[in-house]
DNA sequence: CTGCATCCCAAAGGATACTG
DNA sequence: CAGTATCCTTTGGGATGCAG
């Protein structure tokens, strides 16, 4: 724990260099907002799954979405795919028959988010590994916790 | 809406050119087992804040950093920015001098990291009024709870 | 200034039982 | 089958105090 870890400074310098000639983002606080609320709508595990899980197999039913989303309680699901029907990303269709039948699929605005995730996703593909590696370096170093 | 940040268009296309290869609704047990384990990784309120902040600001201390994020609690920062750059997507640097003095800034896979999220960062400017007329709309009508 | 430690409350989330 | 309701454990997260 005590180990303080002091990085090359030189390192830092040499980043805020690159950055100076760079206006990387004009920060626009009402932009900011936005995507603020947002990120508090979707930065949800179970929401990420479900979308996830619509996007690649369409139209699923309860049950089998869970199997799908894998080790999320019925509670969960429920909640997770009830707020996303209220947030226009899912529909919700009810058959009423017995058994009772409901089927969950994503709208344009479910899909489109799908879609803007895949960068994503590409990135987890693509770099998993290397947070893996960075996390069992760093896990010998800090033996926090 | 036309004033979008002009990182995306590179990003994406960057992107869509790695999809290219990539045969397209495949469900791939093992990729999806990874990309699970990162969406548990970053799927966090405060983690994609932070990127965010990071991302626009470059370097920048911990109060600062706090001020960006806004609304954090000094031990979920500390908390957040800890977790982040044990999956190695910030460095931390330490200067030994009184008063403290500490700098956070996003390493190479921290940035690639918000160069994917970007997408998601342009639908929520796209799409963020649609989210927000689909909830109220839905909440005169479901008053759930 | 940075951030760890502690206490404490509120919210998230799992397990189970029950209903249409 | 698709939930709702209840209970209960775990975690998130704020407030405060203190150390380096």
């Amino acid at each position: 724990m005590g180990t303080v870890l002091v990085r090359s400074a030189n390192a830092v310098a040499e980043m805020r260099k690159k950055m100076a000639g760079v206006p990387p983002k004009e920060t626009d606080p009402k932009l900011d907002a936005l995507v603020r609320e947002i990120i508090e709508l979707v930065a949800d595990k179970w929401t990420m799954l479900v979308l996830e899980a619509l996007e690649e197999h369409g139209v699923v039913r309860f049950t089998r979405l869970g199997e799908l989303v894998g080790g999320v309680s019925q509670k969960m699901l429920t909640k997770t795919v009830r707020q996303m029907e209220r947030d226009g990303l899912v529909t919700r269709t009810v058959y009423p028959v017995i058994p009772p039948r409901v089927e969950y699929a994503l709208t344009e605005l479910g899909h489109s988010l799908g879609a803007a995730f895949c960068g994503v996703w590409i990135w987890a593909e693509e770099h998993g590994d290397e947070v893996m590696r960075a996390r069992e370096a760093f896990g010998r170093v800090g033996a926090a916790k």
